[in-house]
DNA sequence: ATTGATTCCGAAAGCGCTTTCGGAATAGCG
DNA sequence: CGCTATTCCGAAAGCGCTTTCGGAATCAAT
């Protein structure tokens, strides 16, 4: 069977090419009779433009990259399914495409980026989990192609972006803790090349101070963002002769194993130590006890990412295109009073 | 900076554009001079194909679907993020491209695959979890567009497919909890529609008849893949005047939503009653007790059906190309020896 | 040197669509 | 009724690449 074509169309209706595909784009010096004519044929034929062709002529694919998380893995799972099904939504609404490639190692990224500017396969780009100084998205940059970020890197007043607030999401963590009689706080952070690792290890200690507390450096692990990272973290500071009463996980995937680590030293997480965790992934409902987190909307992310996205190609200015959202707390049984209220408090001086 | 195409490289090296191609694409009937000469240049230059124009001109495009499961949420979740890894590691092989596209609703699933057929966007599909009867595929078939399918359907014959034998899987999971001394077993199995849900529910009754038991009717339950519908359904059966002592579940997310429903009863999963579910979902190991589920290697899953798509697109006969695996058994803590081995072993007659 | 076979490259058409430009037909006006 | 202004449509060029076809140049053989 023969595809239907622009020319096939034409020739159906004894107009020119030309005239079908303005009758078909709705432009404005076609008659409305033929107008009608020409959509009703193209509906009954079944004629769909090819878009390899319609971008060709146009210069502009209909069709945005989302450029997955390298480290597949832990915790980026849920988060990927999500932010593209949110994405899908928004974008086919244009009846654009969305296609997601890989950088399999850091130094391929700038390559992919590369060539995804230079080949005009797609004509936007959306980045997740942006580094402190990110050269994608200086490339994107100069390569002039339109993009978003989920998430911010160090400077990020150039570019359009959704991010949650994960500054003030660690402090309302600290408040909480605080609020229930918590003073030894520890925190398991996440690779500090990440922005928002930082953001969040920020938010701990703003939050630690604003409350009148000391962050002890000996209470403040690094590690990846997977159960065993955290369990590890959290063993450490487990061991040490001032164990704290609460751990704050940057991560879920971290917080859960955290609680692992505390069972496994014979004590009830969420009884003898709290742990409050971080991305409100629903697996969090299924630990022992349920963990207590901060939630973020990932479905939701991901279309409002699609739309800032097409705004931007557009011609829209990126930086009016900045949305910060907040986290909010999902209390479910991690977390509960403070059970050593006569604790000694501090053990040395301020440190920042 | 004007982009470099195929004429501007031309140009420069003064050859003809279509020498310049051919020198590209490796043809015998260019001096492997020139070809050197040409190549050097290009990368000199930085040139990268359009795949536009490659695509129209050749009438192929360098990319393929992935048709995304409507229903993101619950188990969808990890699955979907470990197959598109897999799928793009093998289709970065040959630099192709990978589409992401939505089916909202389940009558437009046809539209979708009409209009990837049509407009020659994608050279290829790859589906995930087929239904018995699965439209989706006749309309490819119908439609000539080159698909592997993750999982089969009732008639799985005539196109190329990965899977995993889930029938055997089950049988072998009722073989394990019989020698652990269980009788009485209950199955929470999938909505029917979906063929992998039959295959898992034959694979529970063979199992069942070759240990010479009888499935009981009361102790089979259906109910959506998630960890609501797995407590329900659980909740059922245990309220039964015939309580099982394990209880197999079609999914993981299932499972865990059985193990609450167990625990909720005040009765010990893996002690008083046994579970086991499917898929090797990491977060089973956080569960209480860490689920023993049947695992699937979905990443692997993942490249070997982008090697079979770009065979089947090559011209590889589909027939050729279908895999089936087995999953494993994962022990983990939820099974256990029947602690009631003095209960009857059978209620009724044989039922099939 | 003439012929025929090889090797290598250029001209040109075409993939399916968009868009500029100009021309024919119609309308509006005095 | 003649003139300019509108409205509507067709011709044609072009997007960047591939591929067929044929021609020029080189080579081997007579």
């Amino acid at each position: 069977m023969p595809r239907v074509t622009l020319k096939s169309l034409a020739s159906e209706l004894g107009l020119a090419e030309a005239t079908v595909s303005r009758a078909l784009n709705n432009y404005p010096d076609i008659s409305s009779t033929t107008r009608m004519r020409v959509q009703e044929m193209a509906k009954a034929l079944g004629y769909t433009p090819n878009p390899l062709a319609r971008g060709l002529a146009r210069g502009v694919a209909e069709a945005v990259a989302y450029i997955m998380p390298a480290s597949v893995g832990g915790i980026s799972e849920p988060f990927v399914a999500q932010l593209l099904q949110g994405l899908g939504e928004s974008l086919s609404k244009r009846k654009w495409d969305l296609v997601v490639v890989q950088t399999p190692t850091a130094e391929e990224e700038a390559d992919v980026i590369d060539r995804l500017a230079r080949t005009g396969k797609v004509s936007g780009v959306v980045l997740s989990r942006p580094y402190k100084i990110d050269q994608r998205i200086s490339l994107l940059q100069a390569a002039r192609l339109p993009f978003v970020v989920h998430g911010r890197s160090k400077h990020s007043d150039d570019y359009a972006w959704y991010d949650v607030d994960n500054t003030k999401a660690f402090i309302e963590i600290v408040d909480h803790l605080v609020s229930l009689g918590h003073r030894r706080i520890g925190f398991i952070g996440a690779p500090s090349y990440y922005n928002f690792a930082q953001q969040r290890l920020d938010g701990f200690k703003s939050g630690m101070k604003a409350n009148g507390l000391a962050p002890d450096e000996q209470l403040i692990e690094f590690c990846e963002m997977t159960d065993a990272g955290g369990a590890n973290a959290a063993a450490v500071m487990l061991a040490s002769d001032i164990a704290p009463t609460a751990i704050i996980c940057a991560t879920d995937m971290q917080a859960i194993g955290a609680i692992e680590a505390i069972r496994a030293r014979n004590l009830t997480p969420g009884k003898d130590i709290s742990v409050i965790g971080y991305d409100g992934l629903s697996i969090g409902k299924h630990c022992n006890p349920p963990l207590t987190t901060m939630a973020q909307p990932l479905v939701h992310s991901g279309r409002i990412l699609g739309d800032m996205l097409l705004a931007v190609i557009d011609g829209a200015d990126p930086k009016s295109l900045q949305e910060l959202r907040s986290a909010e707390l999902v209390r479910r049984m991690s977390d509960g009073p403070n059970r050593a209220l006569t604790a000694p408090t501090m053990s040395k001086g301020e440190t920042s």
